[in-house]
RNA sequence: GCCCUUGUAGCUCAGCUGGUAGAGCAAUUGAUUUGUAAUCAAUAGGUCCGCGGUUCGAGUCCGUGCGGGGGCACCA
């Protein structure tokens, strides 16, 4: 007679073996109503489980996080079932459970349409309004392997086969036309689901999720536990659409993208000034914190790249030239290198180190063309890149003032949300492990003296030493991987890199990798996400716009821009024949976060009105206070 | 690279089943001289992404190439 205790420590006892469906009942009505699933013993089952033994049992409502995934993953079961029943013959694979909803993979020869989604989106309604009940069922190996060829599901057979022997097989029918193949655990019935769930896409996808294998077609869904959820989650992704660095870039007029080079910026006068405005905030904070930027040419001879290993491991992905004498060079895809051969040249002592080397260097990899996308994946970008040349002994000092840059940088730019990723040795690796005992402790200390949220992936670190990954979430809640420290035991000596140390003997230095932002196209696509649009004064491309209000104010409007521009701001003055309102709102829509207006008033008292972004408030200042107030605003907050 | 989808004026888009292109905004010109999110009018503006085919006739249909978008794979 099982005696079942609940979360809070009571206890029920039965007389008799029971579901969880009547335990759920039996606590409260209306919990029997909400129960989803349950746990029993921590382990998640079907609440039409019958309980024969004394157990713990935790029933979970659409509120939990265990009821939502069981929601999607019957919407999915459902979705699979629709489909097979609009369209015979497709067959069913996978259908898994993601952030935000699920999908379900098939095999179709015809592809599906946005209105066959409508159209299985009413047939999964309807399959919800029946409610059609599940049952779970222990199916023998070879039996299964069997049926499911049988009726032409030869995925579900090729599934069955990988799983180990020893585990047990269950199928759930829902209703008595369908089932599936699945560990479940399932809702007692498609009534439960509720319809708070929208398809959204179709896709591609191979079979398993390698190249080599076949296309499938993926249906993605979303679904939650109430319509309001989902209203809310539609509209997140709306925000999402309006954000996009792509929309938003046009409409500023910052950059913009041709055919004739696919995956490459072509930077408008704003777009640049950004760009040269983040550049040189940079190389003051490293200036300050003993970097020395050097330049290494952007071609360079085939033979430096064999000696890197980049020709071998990194071909596929290189741009080469041919020269008219038949020599084969390499566009640069990543800067060490170069750097490398800077630090080779002329001798170097233990005293030159740590020896710290910026480059602003620009590199072209030739990425896939369906991995492009806007400013974030590009085949031509600038990197923030560093290599610090040092002992074994100056590494953890080494790491720990590059994680206080980085930091610092973040914080200045607005992101102050940073979770860090450690990866540690991988199986295949070069080096001594005596130093990649010392570089994973020196990486690790220096992530623990941040003071921040961090994960750990074992044996995901480079094949040449350990590296941390700088993650920060963005004011929508995106995380966008940007910077990264690594310790490369392998490319100094590859190069034929020394130092003399104090012993007067020649030395292998440690270099580290280190970039802040990876790309800056990258970042200042996440960037424009990140604000909308609305970037910081100190780093907007435009910080303000001075407005005559008729055309009698001109010179007053002219000589102002003038005594603002002497004063370091970028001010342009907008002498079109339009009016007030017009002008405000075309400098609003390209989000200049400051307009200035003059009319008598303000010629009079020698003064300006300023007029924020977003907000209607006016505000008269005199010039001079005015230049006074904002040569201080125009720099960066640590600066 | 793969699957689906898409390409019309500077921008955003319309153009039904094939009959040589339209709108709004922007631009230009003129009028207006404006006090906090679109003043009025006129004018100009297009190899309908490229190439090939079907057809008496192609922006529209077919093939192919290139680019964009959404995913998948990739991201050393």
């Amino acid at each position: 007679m099982p005696n079942i205790t609940l979360p809070d420590g009571k206890k029920l006892n039965f007389e008799k073996s029971i579901t969880g469906t009547e335990v759920a009942e039996k606590i409260s009505k209306s919990l029997g109503k909400q129960a989803l699933v349950m746990s029993i013993n921590g382990e998640l089952k079907d609440l039409y489980t019958v309980i024969e033994n004394d157990c713990s049992i935790k029933i979970f409502t659409a509120k939990d996080p265990e009821g939502l995934e069981v929601i999607r993953h019957d919407t999915a079961h459902i979705m699979a079932m629709a489909v097979q029943e609009l369209y015979p013959g497709t067959q069913v694979t996978i259908g898994p459970v993601i952030e935000n909803g699920f999908y379900y993979d098939f095999a179709r020869k015809e592809p599906f349409t946005s209105d066959d989604l409508k159209k299985i989106e009413k047939k999964m309604s309807e399959i919800i309004d029946k409610d059609v009940k599940t049952r779970k069922e222990v199916w023998e190996r070879d039996k299964a392997i069997s049926h499911f060829k049988k009726i032409g599901e030869k995925y579900k057979a090729e599934i069955i086969e990988s799983i180990p022997k020893n585990e047990e097989l269950t199928v759930y029918h829902h209703g008595e036309t369908w089932h599936d193949l699945c560990r479940g655990p399932h809702l007692v019935s498609s009534g439960k689901i509720g319809k708070a769930f929208k398809l959204t896409k179709v896709s591609g996808a191979y079979w398993r999720g390698d190249s080599n294998n076949e296309m499938l077609q993926r249906i993605y869904g979303t679904g939650w536990a109430t319509q309001k959820e989902l209203d809310l989650y539609l509209q997140r992704i709306e925000e999402a659409e309006k954000r996009d660095h792509r929309k938003i870039g046009k409409e500023m007029d910052l950059f913009h993208f041709r055919e004739e080079s696919p995956g490459s910026v072509f930077w408008h006068q704003k777009g640049w000034n950004l760009f040269q405005k983040l550049v040189s905030y940079m190389r003051m904070k490293q200036d300050h914190d003993g970097y020395k930027e050097i330049n290494t040419p952007e071609i360079l001879d085939r033979s430096l790249w064999e000696k890197s290993g980049h020709w071998e491991k990194f071909g596929a992905n290189m741009y080469t030239s041919t020269t008219p004498d038949e020599k084969v060079f390499a566009i640069k895809p990543m800067n060490c290198p170069g750097c490398v051969q800077v630090f080779n040249q002329g001798l170097k002592s233990y005293r030159d180190l740590p020896l710290k080397m910026s480059e602003f260097g620009k590199v072209h990899r030739y990425e896939p063309s369906g991995a492009l996308h806007g400013l974030l994946r590009v085949r031509a970008f600038t990197q923030d890149d560093a290599h610090i040349f040092c002992t074994e002994e100056q590494i953890t000092e080494e790491c720990l003032s590059v994680t206080n840059l980085i930091l610092e940088i973040y914080k200045d730019l607005g992101f102050e949300d940073v979770i860090l990723k450690y990866s540690d040795r991988p199986d295949l690796r070069v080096g001594d492990d005596k130093v990649w005992d010392k570089s994973e402790a020196a990486l690790l200390e220096a992530i623990k003296a941040t003071k921040l949220e961090y994960s750990i992936n074992k044996g995901e670190g480079a094949f040449y030493g350990p590296k941390i990954e700088f993650v920060l979430r963005d004011a929508i809640g995106r995380d966008w991987q940007c910077g990264t420290l690594q310790v490369d035991l392998n490319l100094p000596g590859r190069l034929g890199a020394s130092f003399v140390d104090k012993d007067g003997t020649k030395k292998v230095p440690v270099m580290l990798h280190r970039a802040l932002f990876g790309s800056l196209e990258r970042f200042i696509g996440i960037l424009i996400e990140n604000y909308a649009g609305k970037l910081p004064f100190w780093i907007s491309p435009l910080q303000a716009v001075v407005i005559p209000i008729s055309s009698d104010f001109d010179e007053y409007a002219k000589s102002v821009a003038k005594e603002l521009k002497r004063s370091g701001l970028i001010v342009e003055v907008d002498l079109k024949n339009h009016n007030l309102n017009y002008k405000i709102r075309d400098h609003s829509l390209t989000k200049v976060p400051m307009l200035l207006i003059c009319g008598k008033k303000e010629v009079d008292s020698n003064s300006v009105t300023i007029r924020r972004l977003d907000s209607n408030k006016q505000e008269n200042m005199a010039l001079k206070e005015f230049i006074k107030k904002y040569a201080d605003l125009n720099k960066a907050p640590s600066i």
